[in-house]
DNA sequence: GTGAAAGCGCTAACAC
DNA sequence: GTGTTAGCGCTTTCAC
């Protein structure tokens, strides 16, 4: 069944017949407007004006073969995690000339597979992974249909995709060692499920770095202010007394932030805490909150070049390693300091 | 598995050719499989599997009209206010078979425009609005091209398109009088640019439903936690003493809270701290923060289904008004109590 | 139940 | 510079 909503929309032959020009004529104003004389252009764009000609997107991508969309897969939008790198891509590949359809997974790998799937029947171009633990379906989905993709929020130069993101390992390490480097030794790590988040899995092995007589507890609960703040409970319920909190993202530490200062544990007199990732608002808390800088906005715009460069180009791209940097705030402060 | 030589995916001739049926028969299998005769379609199936393949959207799109895809118009993505009900959307219209491709505006009319053009250009059906702000070039461009179109965020039932949301001003008004009805009368009005942000328009009208002996003083900055807080450190800086600190959104009382926090001055003991939206995290915050319930994920849901039966059965959407709900919470206390 | 064939709106040779 | 025309991959009559 075609769908005609109101009066049919004005297709090339239409505005063709219009200007008194071929169709050919008209594809070219579009597309090559430079070879077509002045005087045939106006009398094509005049048509197209007054039929209020939009042209076939669908026409357009089965001639080229180029749908100019570009699918990406991430856990959740409601999230400033992901906020601004989705912002970042959205942004640049717009410079391009590409769109951007972003589909939300949950983190459930069934899910992921399913939606890239949707992506793919859509037709998108290339696809935006978060992270490299994935479904075998969408693996074999991305070999077989040889379809572009990157992945991002993680880095690893071996991995069978190209990689555009930061060492979550060497983040961890760094919060991790400025603690110790406070003297603090027994440390609460809150943290998110790590079962199907590399990301997170990385941070956690980054805080196993620790020296022998630095002491890890873990408390594991969603990636949420409230997640940050439910393991905050947790931790001051268990009753044993914490040097500082170490968490695995700065949503969750802020969540710690909010806990303590009800709890009346003043910060940083009383405990250290310290976030993993620089959101906006980390430099605003009470105390601005100490962290790891991971470059979300940068990652976003470089894996955007990256894909359009790939589409556009067939330059496959290639793993980049983004840096990460200490910020240290009001958060965190030497023991007994 | 049989590898296919050069670039080019399977079609349906080949599907067709590898299962020995014709494109018909293929096309039947895809469409209305019940339609098909078990053992012939076993075949199809096989030789799809077989083929991987992946039936191009475009010409789908081309002979259908229908591209399944569906365009959001939003500020922003990089702020929790519309995460949540972009997220709604994307997962309702997942549940149609529809996706969802989301272009930010920044809050720029003409960007606005150029977006939306952009989006019509990519094929989508339909359109996703916030509030009733809009350059001339794109309510022409809705009039013209006849696309469905949603309003969401607002609720008005004179605006010439079906707007899904609540009623920001009543929402104004209920806050204001929660905090006139504790007793305050020297209130800090907190919000962010209203000139191109229709809600915050309403939200401020709202507000100013206040008695005679009521005084607000307004304090602009962005719509992010850090506006927030430099805009509670400006009030602070006026050296006026003030009641309550009445915030057009979350975001901003979020930012408040940070700062008096700094400033050492108790919420609620010495000032009240009232919000509107009630972000997840608000219920969090220490204290937890009073506002206005605004239903975001709700509106997202709504939206997506009449955004579905719009285009999936033309019939058009219906303007709706969502409830508020007041969230007394712990940073608002009656004067002096 | 299945096949043949006519398009859908556009692009890209190729001709003039 | 401009026109003619053959497809792109699919859906959809309309025969059989």
């Amino acid at each position: 069944m075609t769908v005609r909503r109101g009066k049919k929309r004005a297709n090339l032959r239409d505005v063709a017949r219009a200007a008194e020009v071929s169709v050919a004529t008209v594809s070219r104003v579009l597309n090559t407007p430079d070879v077509v004389q002045a005087e045939t252009r106006r009398r094509v764009e005049a048509a197209m004006a007054e039929l209020h000609f939009v042209r076939s997107a669908a026409a357009r991508a089965i001639n080229t073969g180029r749908s100019k969309i570009l699918g990406a897969l991430i856990p959740t939008l409601d999230n400033a995690i992901f906020a601004s790198t989705i912002d970042a891509i959205e942004s640049r590949l717009g410079d391009f000339g590409l769109s951007l359809v972003v589909a939300t997974t949950g983190e459930d790998p069934e899910v992921e597979a399913r939606k890239a799937q949707g992506l793919l029947d859509i037709g998108v171009e290339g696809l935006f992974l978060s992270g490299i633990t994935h479904h075998d379906t969408l693996h074999a989905l991305i070999e077989h249909t040889a379809v572009p993709a990157v992945v991002i929020s993680y880095y690893d130069a071996n991995y069978h995709l190209p990689t555009i993101g930061y060492d979550n390992r060497e983040a961890g390490r760094i919060a991790l060692a400025h603690l110790v480097g406070l003297g603090h030794r027994r440390i609460a790590v809150v943290h998110n499920p790590a079962e199907h988040n590399d990301r997170t899995r990385e941070r956690l092995a980054g805080f196993e770095s620790a020296p022998a007589d630095v002491v890890l507890t873990r408390f594991e609960s969603a990636l949420t202010v409230a997640g940050g703040a439910r393991a905050a409970a947790m931790a001051l319920a268990s009753g044993a007394p914490f040097d500082a909190f170490l968490c695995a993202s700065d949503v969750q530490a802020l969540g710690v932030l909010f806990e303590l200062q009800r709890a009346g544990i003043a910060v940083p007199e009383a405990v250290s805490v310290m976030g993993l990732h620089d959101l906006p608002s980390a430099a605003v808390t009470a105390p601005r909150l100490s962290t790891v800088h991971l470059p979300a906005e940068e990652m976003g715009r470089r894996a955007a070049e990256a894909m359009a460069d790939w589409v556009e180009n067939e330059v496959p791209a290639r793993p980049i390693c983004l840096p990460t940097a200490l910020k240290i705030r009001e958060s965190t402060r030497r023991r007994g300091g």
